[in-house]
DNA sequence: TCAAGATGCGCGTTGGAGTCCCGAAGGAGA
DNA sequence: TCTCCTTCGGGACTCCAACGCGCATCTTGA
């Protein structure tokens, strides 16, 4: 069910994506200024406020925008250290990887957990004060994950990107 | 400024943190439902919609909340296929990493990128529509980055843990 | 005991959200 | 070519709830 008047169309998965540039604006938009009300969105994308609203519930039905969450300031709780930690486990066994994973959701610092291809291992993504704090959750976090052969942390000296989103979404169709 | 009844604080860089438990609840709230109203978030915390509303903006204000923003569901917009890439440079010279992020912040692939301690390189996340994808992604947009000596590229296979915030911060205080 | 800050209640105002209806634009088909 | 039909946009209206303010009360800590 296209949104507006489709342009042109590509396939996403099994389902057909028509989004045209208006629909994309509110997405941007709605990335930056969650809680825009209709009339102001309406006003930077250039519709009235019942068709905006429209457009954007069928972006909410559809499940395009997943939900609405406030980004906190990480610095200010104090997690200002990034650790990049490779973790390879003893075996490669359903069940080694199912053990290993139920208890790295638990991890309180980590908040990304990849298993990635090739050296079939894992790559997470942990936040800490700072490198004193990372020894404890070496110790107390990760050291205590099940089958686990290698540890392999490397710090982040600095961030250069970090988007939510890839611009390249915004700038599919016109 | 202590938003309410400071009960213990701890130092966050140079400033003190002193959020109470009912505060941790407003943000841990806010990070799901972004658009919650005062009196239904009031009601969630034990609060009255004016209380609320006043410790929400002193949030606000003292940038713990940085902003509200839409999550949108990347698979679909068919962005299935996560990408680690790991580049280094043929120099570590003050120049050629300013020449190197420069470029990186332009590619509309790329939505994080960390230089990393140690072996002095990058590490970059990339999110494609699929393998093919990436490979044009590598020949359109990373391979065109200056003063690169190496390019290593794993995929991740699958995504055990996707946190924007680490669950260690809502438990701090109590 | 006193002062400062935080809470909660009640109020009035405002602004948003939702509904209904109509008009315009574009396609399909005879 | 004409007509029907679908679809989207926009205006007007109503209703409800959110928001913000002021004041009294309570708690906390010095």
């Amino acid at each position: 069910m296209p949104v507006s008047g489709a342009e042109t169309s590509f396939d996403a998965g099994n389902e057909t994506l028509a989004l045209d540039r208006k629909d994309l604006a509110i997405l941007a938009e709605l990335t930056t200024n969650a809680r825009a009300s209709h009339t102001e969105l309406a006003n930077k994308v250039g519709l009235s406020s019942t068709a905006l609203a429209r457009r954007q519930k069928a972006l909410e039905d559809e499940g395009y925008i997943q939900a609405y969450q406030a980004a906190l300031d990480l610095a200010q709780f104090g997690l200002t250290t990034t650790v990049l930690v490779r973790i390879a486990l003893e075996s490669q066994s359903d069940e080694a990887l199912k053990a290993f994973e139920a208890e790295v959701v638990k991890c309180p610092s980590v908040v990304r957990c990849f298993l990635m291809s090739g050296t079939d291992d894992y790559i997470l993504i942990v936040l800490a004060r700072d490198i004193q704090d990372f020894e404890r959750i070496h110790r107390t976090e990760l050291s205590r994950l099940p089958r686990v052969a290698r540890v392999q942390s490397s710090f982040a000296l600095r961030e250069i990107v970090n988007r939510a989103v890839p611009t390249v979404v915004f700038g599919e169709k016109r």
